[in-house]
Formats: structure tokens, sequence, C-alpha cells
DNA sequence: CTTACTTTGTACCAATCGGTTAATTTGGTC
DNA sequence: GACCAAATTAACCGATTGGTACAAAGTAAG
């Protein structure tokens, strides 16, 4: 008799660590694709395996999740990036090798790439406030400097070749390779993102980073 | 008697240009600031020198206004840049001359970079519905295709340089620039964003799409 | 066994927000 | 100066949406 209230919930497992992680995972798509407020917190709860309850059980509010998502979408890059090993490779192979790794890399990462355009529409705030990322980033230029510093010694490289100048312009173009895709090809087609064009985009980008590295008289030959 | 329904909005007159314009302006300001659903319909009313009614009156609905608005920007933007003249140059100081145009131009309009980067994040779904902005942008890159004729007939520029895959260097470099100073700055400092810094960007843009414009042989010096 | 932590489910709420209704004024026209 | 369409105002509305309340029960660890 008495009716106990609907206990229809029976089975399941306590997964503190997997229910974040998919809450993550979704909030990640979801913010990637709407921004922070076109995001519905409904919408997310809907496509995770559990429910809207958790998500401000685990993540507070709104703002809670999409700062927790945006280093998650740091880490994520960032570990990526560090598999890369170039240090027995001479200066010029290892930047080379590092530019057209990170434009493949930014390829193969468009969800990242948006939380970051959708970021700088929020003026970095809620990067500010993360520890975390400075820390991975601070990491990510160690390689470009290291590599700056061998091509000094063997003296190819300029001597005021700047390593953050140089991080900037392989950002730039690998970034802007994904983030404006949608409006470019609208405008002038999709010729630049076909295999071959994004082949020569790669290759020019090379060029001109090594090309910017490099002392004129080491350039002649290519 | 008869309790004539306030009358107290007295003396206003008509200025249907003047009201859309101001409209426009507004939500130009705000859709840059906040992204399409971030941005709030009354806040925009209220920053206007007219009343939410004019908006739906003018405009129809949100989207429709933020469609005109993405329209305007880039109306504007384009019509800047045709007052630049480069037919009476050399080729190389043509290509010189517009690179560093497009990348101080494209820093005084912060706005446009951010209106760009949030259609972007709608996949560019806007402004696929606008023919003017098609037009506007096919002839922006005239310029280019007519120094890139001529620098290849003087024997200056290599023969397979592509005008398109010039354009789009130069507008990535001076694309990032804006679009992600934020979350730069704030990982790296803001050293290269003093005029100094700027400086050494803007040659290095320079020097990079000259250098890949031009034929090997003509690179030496510099 | 006890106790704190997790998870589920449902119903609910207050505020925000895009959009509308309806009345009123302006200004040109016949 | 009567008339009418265009322009403008103020008040209003219904749905969406971020966030809670409440109640209960399963899990894990000491």
């Amino acid at each position: 008799m008495n009716d106990k209230p609907a206990n229809n919930r029976a089975g399941w497992k306590q997964d503190p660590a997997g229910v974040r992680k998919n809450i993550l995972a979704v909030a990640m798509a979801e913010f990637a694709a709407n921004g922070l407020s076109g995001a519905r917190i409904d919408e997310i709860a809907a496509k995770t395996s559990t429910s809207k309850r958790m998500i401000y059980y685990y993540f507070g509010d709104k703002e809670g999740l999409y700062g927790q998502v945006l280093e998650e979408a740091y880490r994520q890059v960032r570990t990526g990036e560090q598999e890369l090993e170039l240090d027995h490779l001479p200066p010029v192979e290892a930047l080379k090798l590092l530019a057209e790794f990170t434009f493949e890399h930014h390829s193969r990462n468009p969800d990242f790439i948006r939380i970051v355009m959708i970021e700088n529409i929020h003026d970095g705030a809620y990067l500010e406030q993360s520890e975390l990322i400075r820390l991975l980033n601070a990491g990510a230029i160690q390689k470009l400097e290291a590599i700056c510093r061998r091509g000094r010694d063997a003296g190819l490289f300029r001597d005021d070749v700047a390593p953050l100048e140089l991080h900037w312009h392989i950002s730039a173009l690998s970034f802007f390779n994904v983030s404006n895709r949608a409006t470019f090809s609208r405008i002038f087609g999709n010729a630049l993102f076909s295999p071959e064009g994004q082949r020569t985009l790669k290759e020019h980008l090379v060029e001109m980073v090594v090309g910017l590295a490099l002392k004129p008289d080491r350039r002649s030959r290519r």
C-alpha cells in the first residue's frame, strides 16, 4: 500500500568523475556551437546522460560551467601539443615542424578555436580567473624559445628574432584558418579549404615564418 | 473633461532616416560587445534616442536588426578601404602599402572585427543572405589582383602568386591582431600591443607578405 | 551501522526578454 | 482643413530560461 514515491530509479553506480566529464564534454560542444549566452542549460542537460540538477550540483551556475569548459579546452589542446618532440632536429627543421604541427592541430580542434573566439568576445574575462591556463600557455612557448636559441647560436637566425613574435604569427595564421572559414568561404568560395588549398596555405605559413627567422643571407636557397 | 490619454508626448519631428541610423549605430555597438544572443533589445532601445517599438517597426525582429548591422559593418569598412589609391605605385610599394593599410584599418575598426567574429560563430548564416556583402568583398580583392598582375609583368613576382592567398595572409595577421588581443595579452602580457610592438608586427607582416610574393632571386636586398 | 556524499526526478519560480496592441501625433496631399 | 499613411509612444504579454525546493534513495567508506 503506502504509495511510496516512485522508486523506478533502481540500479545505478556512483561515478562523480564520469558524470563531471560527461557534462563538460557536452557543455563544451554546446558553448562552442552557441556561445556563452546562446547555449541553453536545458539543452546541455538533455544531451547529458545525467540531469540538469547535476550540472548545478557540480558547477554551481552557468558561468561556473563555462569557466570549467574553458579550462578543459585549453588543457586538452596544450597537452596535445606537448607530445611534439623537437630537440633532436636542427633549428630550421624544428621551426618548420612546429609551424606545420600548429596549423594542423588547430585545424583538428575547431571547438577549441571557437571557445577561444567566444572568450575573446568576452574580453578574456573568464580566462583571467584561471591560473591554470596561464601556466599551460607559458609552457607552450618554451619550445619556441629553445628553437630560437639554437638557431641564433648556430648563426642561422637573426639576432633580434623573438619567440613571442614568431608564436604570434604562427598562431595568427593557424587560428584564422579555422576561425574565419565560414565568412571567408561564403565570400570567396571554398578553394582555400580543399586539401590542396590547405596544403598551400600551410606551406606559405612555413615559408613566411622561416623566412622571418632566418638571417637574410641564409634565405637565398629554397 | 474627457480624459484624453496623456498627451505629454508633444513636440517631436519625423526623421525616419535618422532614427534608422541611430538604431543601427547603437545596435552595432551592442552586438559587437555582447554577441547576437547576448545583446538585449531593451538595452539597445534604452541607448537609442528612440523607443523599442521603433526597432521592430524598422527591422522586424532581432535577427533582422542583426542582419542589417552586419551589412552596415561591411559597408562602412569596405568603403573606407576604397579610398586607398595604389595604381601610381610600383608593385612592391603598392603591396607594402596595402598590407600596412589593412593592418591599421582593422586596428581602427574593432567593432567590425567583433561583428565578423560573431558572424563566424554563427557559421556565416546571416552573411549568406546578403548579396550586397558578397559584392562589396569581391571588389575588395581587385586591388590585389591589379598589383599581382603588374608585379608578374615586371618579372618581380613569382608566377604562381595568387591574389586570394595574399589576401588571406594579410587578413589573417591583421584580423588576429584585433580579434585575439584579449586572450593573448592576458596570457603573454601587453608587449605586442604597445606602439613599438604594433609597429614590429606590422613590419613583419609586410616583410612576410612581400617575401612570399617576390621571386626568390629578387628577395636578397632588404 | 552510521554517515556523508551522489544521484534521481519532478515540479516549480521569479525574472528576463523578444515581441505585440492600441492609441496618438506628424506631415504631406487633394 | 479634412483625410490618411507614415511615424511614434507607452503599456502590456506570453514564453523562455537560469536556477531552486523538496523528497527520497542508492553508494561508498570508516
